[in-house]
DNA sequence: CTGAAAGCGCTTACAG
DNA sequence: CTGAAAGCGCTTACAG
């Protein structure tokens, strides 16, 4: 008996099929031509004695570990993972669906939501060679990080929006596009006093780009920006019911709120019914995600399909990790949906947000 | 000027600090006395350089990677990341912390909830030694895939419920003391006909236990337990309204509904809205998870703390993987709590589930 | 305390 | 089509 401690190695392999290692090379990977029988005998052995390559030393050679890393805020943080939203899996199933069936393993990385992080685990792993490329989700301004990376032109996809358009790949819905157009379906409806709540602080790009198109539209339509009809709100439902609070003591109230993400709506939606408000007669509302509680609740919501940005991302990663030749940045933009439901009081038809 | 591609190796730093590679080897892991001069010339270098040692030629010689590996359902899987419960991420989360103070990377893997899939992922990972240990969620009963790890000794916890106690080290909340108790505290407040909404299939471990639980608890009372009091739920709160539209049809109705988690729970309540029926004057309710949709609805809820769960598994797959000496299985309990509200009728006060 | 050398398990020119 | 050999970048006995 040999050692069953030890993993069989392709010397095992060779020894066993009577043959170089190279040429077990060359079998396995079908990377030269080897004769059909040899083939055959090699496959043989190979598969009788479980052999698969050390991927160490496999990464040793060949520069590559066929690991991607997926670095984001932590996992539990809230900003990203809250209560009714399942932001994070899904976009964790989408990348991993991609990554699978092109046989990269997913590393998964966080840190403290990207600002005073020194960060110096991503840099570390990249000077490791423990990963072949970079897919990044941090919503803040903070890219020092990914300079030092693009430094060193290593493979970086940024999830979300970054500081950096058009100097590094990126994969997000057009958060600016979306806010103007929710803004312009209120208009329609013939509302002019309306509100923002801002999804979370405006550190966050994601932030700052929808409360651009919201100022953006109105100031399109002709209508003065007013700092009470703007609130900044986090991820709980509460920020929302704060935000009507607010909203409904000012003097003017607005006749419509466009809200940040869908835990705020429900929160909108939590006050009305706390005050016997209806919504959408006494206020209307619209927001972002379309999320389940969005259906629950019936609310007005814009798609966020982060199971198609996670598999654009992963796809767009590896072209970048297996074309030769530099190209200049991408920047993709998965399209939204608004899918109206009875919060906002428009009619009951869908309409696409094209690419702006 | 040096090619800027190729990274700094260890030759770069020798060769620049005037030194032969095995003393910056040994300077910069601490392995072998080095004099002070040499090691401060030695550091001075590597700092300079931004030298860090390269995982894959490291790990072809010390056999090891430092990734460890989640292997999970689908993210995006019902039974596990759903609407209201961040079951996923707080395991993460307890998982990365772990693991990021160990030095450990974390590797994340899944395959279509354990049953059908052939698997081969994982032991292809164990083969290429792409993974120093294996962290395991899988709640059914299919455990072939374990079986064979453990057959080649590969490190492995699994987290949450298996079929092979004993024999492999394990995570996880007392699922049947969790469920027996709450039986008895509904006992406790005179009811006798109590209901059971099971989490998801009986093929989950999860469920089954609950459900023994449910069943034990009944006996050790002397009451019959009756088949249309149990009813197979799944992830949705739909089931939740379901089975209590099922339970209050029947010619008994239970007085008491122990739901198998928070979201079948919702339901439960949104029933009772809808019909005009109180909770608990009309139907006691107590659920498992403790998610923030128990505390919204006021439902009393036994703590599942998932972060917990994740710490403790990769503390203990850091000791496997740090021991010399092999030692017997251990299965780890971690303890719950029953946080009581307004959903059962009891006394204000929480009670604390310890070991059984 | 330090260096020369072997070797981890592969891939990949290079001969033949 | 096949094999002998170099080499990827480290760690680790082994001498000294």
């Amino acid at each position: 008996m040999k050692k069953s401690d030890r993993s069989v190695t392709i010397k095992d392999i060779a020894r066993e099929a009577g043959v170089s290692i190279s040429t077990v090379s060359f079998a396995f990977n079908g990377t030269a031509p080897v004769a059909p029988e040899t083939k055959e005998r090699i496959f043989e052995v190979i598969k009788r004695l479980n052999y698969q390559p050390n991927s160490a030393a496999r990464g040793l050679v060949t520069r590559r570990t066929n690991n991607i890393c997926l670095f984001t805020p932590q996992p539990a943080s809230g900003f990203f993972s809250f209560a009714g939203n399942s932001v994070f899996t899904h976009l964790l199933q989408g990348i991993g669906e991609i990554l699978d069936q092109k046989d990269y393993n997913l590393l998964i990385s966080w840190d403290n939501l990207g600002h005073k992080a020194k960060t110096p685990k991503l840099i570390k792993l990249m000077r490791e060679r423990a990963m072949d490329g970079l897919l990044i989700c941090l919503p803040s301004h903070d890219s020092s990080v990914i300079e030092e990376l693009l430094e060193h032109r290593f493979p970086v996809v940024i999830i979300g929006s970054n500081g950096l358009k058009n100097q590094v790949n990126s994969v997000d819905v057009d958060n600016y596009d979306i806010a103007f157009r929710n803004v312009q379906h209120m208009l329609a409806l013939g509302h002019t006093r309306i509100a923002f709540i801002s999804p979370g602080p405006l550190e966050y790009l994601v932030c700052e780009d929808r409360l651009e198109g919201y100022r953006d539209a109105l100031e399109e339509a002709g209508i003065r920006y007013r700092d009470e009809y703007l609130f900044i709100g986090d991820e709980h439902e509460g920020s929302g019911y704060r935000a009507t609070d607010a909203f409904l003591s000012l003097k003017e109230p607005p006749t419509a709120i466009v809200s940040g993400r869908d835990t705020q709506a429900v929160g909108v939606c939590e006050y009305a019914k706390a005050h016997g408000l209806s919504i959408p007669d006494d206020l209307a509302l619209i927001s972002f995600e379309n999320s389940e509680l969005a259906e629950k609740y019936g609310i007005s919501s814009v798609t966020t399909d982060l199971y198609e940005i996670g598999k654009e991302g992963a796809r767009l990663l590896y072209k970048l990790l297996t074309r030769k030749k530099e190209r200049s940045a991408q920047n993709i933009v998965i399209p939204s949906e608004l899918i109206i439901r009875s919060s906002c009081g428009g009619a009951n038809q869908n309409i696409n947000h094209s690419r702006r």
